[in-house]
DNA sequence: AAAACAGAAATGAATATTCATTTCTCAATG
DNA sequence: CATTGAGAAATGAATATTCATTTCTGTTTT
């Protein structure tokens, strides 16, 4: 059996840590246990990153980015109303590829692993989502309401849903999302034209 | 200057724990640190709790207790749309009085720091705040919609401010709150009758 | 006197980190 | 083709730290 590329050393790596923390939370989780759920030496992890901080900062922005990369990816959507819906679906559909990642970045981002810095780089994600909704204010096809109120009643559904999902708290329908869809759109649409 | 009472100890371990909690998170909390700041020796948190685990179980349930009363003093509203109301209203008079023990309890809750058995305990929190959103889709004020739909649309989005609030992230007035709420009933709201 | 506490030190277990050593890969050499 | 020797990767036992918890003593309060 051949040596496995650094690379391939790395991924076992990032999945046993993300798997490790979503089962047992951040606080729990050990480099020895890592290590073993990994298939590697401790030292092994310790050629990858600087500590265990450092680890859960790099693995955590990386999962973020990707998480992000799939939602923004909704904005070439011409319909205003269409990009909306397929951030909306991206999300899900991360959240059903990879449960255990939209864990991951959920205890992380609450146990604030990121140092002050860091956390300002990857504010543009934040910013880049605002000008997408903004974009479809401007046209008309939501409410003029502050960007921050809009953001609210469309992401904050949208997260708990994808939580409740993740951890299986309960069966969580196609047609649940769909309906629950439906009804932040209400929230957040221009109200219709009187013809 | 009289000696306080164990009752004072103890409140005044409970902010220590809960502000230490707040600005560093769970887990960069130690008994040490709350002991200091709460200008107590150590080993008095050991008069008062059998464990550093004991003593978050207790503060993490006396405080969920006290701000679940404080959202379900809401069901003696007979209007149901006052009572949904008044239910988000108190949520945020809670926040704004209690900042720190609101972020407490978000990452107590995520760092799961409660035993199976003490979560099932207070599970009877979730069924109270269902019951009165049933009520209020039984009378005909609230879409015929899951309840389950209904909580997400409601609690969510609360919750988000909630937290933008007591993290300061921006600025949050009265009027921005109250304009979400209003956007959050367009969603949960009957449709008006035909006249 | 009894109980609660401060203050400070000691214990011990958990676990993060280090590093001397081994194993592997592969290209250069004979 | 077989050998060899860097250099990279990986190992895992040893070490260093961190902290929860305990245990003292002396003091204050009721």
């Amino acid at each position: 059996m051949p040596r496995p590329t650094p690379d391939q050393t790395l991924q076992k790596i990032r999945a046993a840590l993300v798997a490790e923390v979503a089962e047992k939370g951040i606080g729990a989780t050990s480099v020895g246990a890592v290590a073993k759920r990994a298939g590697v030496a401790t030292g092994t992890i310790y050629l990858q990153f600087d500590s265990k901080e450092d680890m859960l900062q790099k693995i955590y922005l990386q999962i973020k980015t990707e998480f992000h990369g799939l939602i923004v990816a909704a904005a070439d959507e011409p319909s205003s109303k269409e990009m909306i819906r397929k951030m909306w679906f991206e999300m899900f559909a991360f959240v059903d590829a990879h449960p255990l990642d939209f864990m991951f970045i959920e205890y992380a981002g609450a146990a604030q692993v990121l140092t002050a810095k860091q956390a300002k780089d990857i504010a543009y994600t934040q910013t880049e989502i605002t000008a997408m909704i903004q974009r479809a204010i401007d046209d008309g096809t939501v409410a003029e309401l502050p960007v921050s109120v809009v953001t609210t009643l469309l992401v904050a559904p949208a997260m708990h849903l994808a939580r409740t999902k993740a951890l299986r708290l309960e069966k969580l329908s196609k047609a649940q999302v769909d309906i629950t869809f439906e009804r932040v759109w209400l929230s957040i649409a221009a109200a219709a034209q009187p013809s």
